[in-house]
RNA sequence: GAUCCCGUAGCUCAGUGGUAGAGCAUCUGACUUUUAAUCAGAGGGCCGAUGGUUCGAGACCAUCCGGGAUCACCA
């Protein structure tokens, strides 16, 4: 933060580091060949091997000094862990001079052998030693302690949430678990990539700044383009451009990448989180959720090695096939009552009986969403295909084939969480055109969250659009349900923050 | 927006109206297999800010600033 008002102890580092500059050492060199991480050093060495011969260059950020006179012990941690260094006087006399010059936070580099100490721990010996970075602000170091049961204690620990999101580089260093949780979200998004790559989908890129936004129901930030002098808006989902190449013929499209909406933040919303929409001509929601049980149980194999996750205190199966039910049913079971359509009073009657809080101006749709996410959404703690919404909610998928009202859509909801969102996608051009034009006239009466009419794309639908099924899963909710993490700034580098402000 | 909580050393925290504390980190010295290394010493603070109550405030009160959590909003 105050980047010219240096506390006692950077001082002494940027004094450290002009006397290392005068002893003629670069302290910030170009490159340092390493042929080891710690972890392989780790797994790799044999009490029987020879260790004079068992030769490794290491290279990775000082953790903890212990100097014992003429003999000094550190540990270096680079990306896979950490591992002891040991570096006698005798050895390498002039770096041993330098060693007071070094901090922990530094970064090194280590020739020498691996050996056994004394007291077992496995180590690097070292006959060459190279500053690689010098440091200049110390880190928060915690400390851990083995007790006589073999539970760690952490003293010290760089715990403050706030500063965990701010300084996310130190988080890692020093909370280094939690780069188990990143490892796995790229692994996640790796296997899905391949999922669909095996299947022959194609995967593509749509644009995120847009005249028009569409696809959900939320609202956007938006920006202005000086060469065009127009409003664009940052997108809310992918879905109608991804739709516009099916129109254009390609049979299987996905997309991965952030959606942007100008909303709360809470333990699951970021502004910008990662969607993935996917879209296959010629297949419907059915075949959608056979496909969407097979991608989240692929995807937890490889990334758990496992079909069960423990989240929040719940043990959750994931092994197909998954619990089918309609929106209607699980209230019915969940209220007692048949709210299938029911107008906005009667809908309004059955939340006050049931004991659901809902706003006197909320809309017909709202107070059902609502009657739903109180008393069936906290339920659905296994996976399980919520079917079959009222056609209000739902402007972008087609008509239910045999229920009147409702559409062919599905939601799967795991750990009372929804984790995905498929159509049938709508494809009648007046069916579409109708509804969009009853999102216009819903925002045109204050709604700002309801679609915008887009004409180029029911122009696009109106060209023709093949019978096609399509999914969008919220990554972040993915991978917290796959990490047991409960909320989403644990599963971002960098989560939205408040601006700092200093006085 | 509502409610609650937090702000003391670089870090983690204690301090419940009477001279500002601990551990770690930092500095000096000792120590050639240590591991929260150890031992001996040292420095480091506008106690978030302002006002008030009081003989006396880090503590109590008010306001403000900074931040967090929960709720609401986000179908």
């Amino acid at each position: 933060m105050s980047e010219f008002i240096r506390n006692d102890q950077e001082l002494r580092r940027l004094e450290e580091l002009q006397h290392l500059r005068s002893a003629g050492i670069n302290p910030y060199p170009a490159v340092f060949e390493k042929t080891h991480s710690s972890a392989t050093i780790l797994s790799t060495f044999s009490d029987e091997a020879p260790a004079a011969s068992y030769a490794v260059t290491v290279a990775g950020r000082i953790m903890a000094i212990r100097k014992m006179g003429k003999a000094t012990f550190c540990h270096i941690q680079d990306a896979e862990g950490k591992i002891q260094i040991y570096i006698k006087k005798d050895d390498l006399p002039e770096f041993y001079e330098l060693l007071p010059m070094l901090d922990i936070g530094d970064i090194i580099g280590i020739e020498g052998y691996v050996f056994r100490t004394r007291t077992g721990e496995v180590s690097v010996h070292s006959r060459t030693a190279t500053l690689l970075c010098k440091s200049l602000t110390p880190i928060p170091v915690p400390k851990e302690e083995t007790d006589e049961f073999g539970n760690k204690i952490v003293h010290d620990a760089f715990a403050d949430k706030e500063m965990r999101y701010r300084r996310r580089y130190v988080d890692l260093i020093v909370n280094p678990q939690i780069r188990d949780v990143f490892r796995k979200r790229s692994k996640i998004i790796t296997t899905m990539r391949r999922f669909f790559d095996d299947r022959g989908w194609l995967e593509v890129e749509t644009p995120i700044l847009q005249p028009l936004y569409g696809g959900a129901s939320a609202r956007p930030f938006t920006t202005h383009h000086n060469a065009l002098d127009i409003q664009l808006s940052v997108r809310i989902a992918l879905e109608l451009y991804l739709k516009r190449l099916l129109v254009g013929g390609l049979d299987g499209v996905y997309e991965i990448s952030k959606n942007f909406r100008n909303e709360g933040m809470d333990k699951t919303h970021n502004p910008e989180f990662t969607m993935m929409e996917i879209y296959v001509a010629y297949k419907d929601y059915v075949w959608m959720m056979e496909m969407t049980e097979e991608l989240v149980s692929t995807i937890a194999k490889e990334v758990n090695g496992s079909l069960e996750v423990e989240v929040g205190g719940n043990l959750i199966n994931l092994a197909p096939p998954y619990r089918r039910a309609t929106m209607f049913d699980l209230l019915k079971d969940a209220t007692g009552m048949n709210l299938r359509g029911l107008n906005r009073e009667e809908l309004l009657i059955a939340a006050r009986k049931l004991n659901v809080e809902v706003e006197a101006t909320s809309s017909q749709m709202k107070v059902l969403d609502e009657i739903f996410s109180q008393t069936v959404q906290p339920s659905l703690i296994q996976p399980t295909f919520v079917m079959d919404f009222p056609v209000e909610m739902s402007p972008l998928a087609k008509a239910h084939r045999s229920e009147d009202g409702l559409v062919e859509r599905f939601e799967l909801y795991v750990n009372g969480d929804e984790l995905t969102n498929c159509f049938t996608e709508l494809n009648d051009p007046i069916d579409q055109r109708e509804r969009l034009e009853q999102q216009a006239s819903i925002r045109a009466d204050g709604d700002d969250e309801a679609m915008q009419l887009d004409e180029d794309f029911l122009y696009s639908i109106e060209v023709g659009m093949p019978p096609t099924a399509g999914l969008g899963i919220g990554i972040d909710r993915l991978v917290m349900l796959l990490t047991g993490q409960d909320s989403i700034r644990d599963v971002l580098f960098f989560p939205q923050m408040k601006p700092e402000n200093k006085q």
